[in-house]
DNA sequence: ATAATCCTGACCATGACAGTCGGAATTCTT
DNA sequence: AAGAATTCCGACTGTCATGGTCAGGATTAT
């Protein structure tokens, strides 16, 4: 039960375009930079969510990504579901499951259990958008800022 | 997001030993031929169920497993955690998180999320007990009889 | 042109998962 | 005492996801 570092990187990565958002799109290179996150890696998942609707890109030299709705449109489960797939606890509460698929479904008493659960995840992931974690992130750091940086 | 097999197993056989607490040990011979698992496999999760202390084990012929307390007070989350670990959907929410392990820890926002996550997933599986999956067993097969088996 | 970008596909190392196997130790039954 | 049914344990294996890296191509601003 938990999430990927893969997902974690795209929400962080994510928020960060949605700080960007409006003006103009922002490189990975930038992305890997403030996160300190690998380059190539953010490559392969910022294709990922362009695939996934969530970014659009600008090619060349002030070339990017952006949000293709405003963060406050976009919820943490947006993310991680174009990410790690839907979330699922076990194939028979899966969006695209066919009925009888799993042989021990008459009996199955626990399938309500992982139907709560899906649920619940669902709930508490898509309640939370990325406007609200830029949100609490400035306030974070209003409060408690960082030592300004000696040099560089 | 998803519950590994192998805790599926180890909850589905912990509902064969809750059925029959009371009536002395169950095999796990028996608990494969009835869930229709592999008995090898099942014999390491035993292990684990039996270290994790939610099930003592008596050997030689008439042997088997038995739950240590009644079936209504063993969590499904008991039963997971034991054969997952701790539930966490990153690290900086697990149980023996040193404060500052993430150097993120000052600006991270997402953390809130996660905790939120956290306890919401640890709720879900905390409230429903080995009891009830057990009663919510026999109620479906009340409702639907598997056909009488033709022969055999 | 050239530099900055995105884009793609291939590659790789590690570890978890899902098992299998062989044999030892224990205990009941006969 | 012998044998059968069990748990117990460690080693082994194949497959797959994760978490990357790398080389090179396509696109666009300057």
């Amino acid at each position: 039960m938990r999430v990927s570092s893969k997902a974690h990187y795209g929400l962080r990565m994510m928020t960060e375009f949605a700080k960007a958002y409006g003006s103009g799109p922002l490189s990975i290179a930038e992305v890997a930079r403030v996160e300190h996150l690998p380059l190539a890696y953010l490559e392969q998942l910022a294709s990922q969510l362009r695939r996934g609707g969530l970014v659009e890109s600008t090619r060349g030299v002030h070339g990017g990504y952006s949000l293709t709705r405003p963060a406050s449109e976009v919820s943490v489960l947006d993310v991680v579901t174009v990410i790690e797939g839907e979330v699922a606890p076990v194939e028979c509460v899966a969006h695209g499951y066919v009925t009888g698929a799993c042989q021990r479904e008459g009996e199955c008493a626990s399938r309500a259990l992982w139907l709560r659960l899906k649920q619940s995840i669902d709930a508490v992931l898509s309640q939370t958008t990325l406007a609200e974690l830029v949100a609490d992130q400035s306030l974070i750091e209003a409060m408690a800022p960082a030592p300004p940086e000696a040099h560089r």
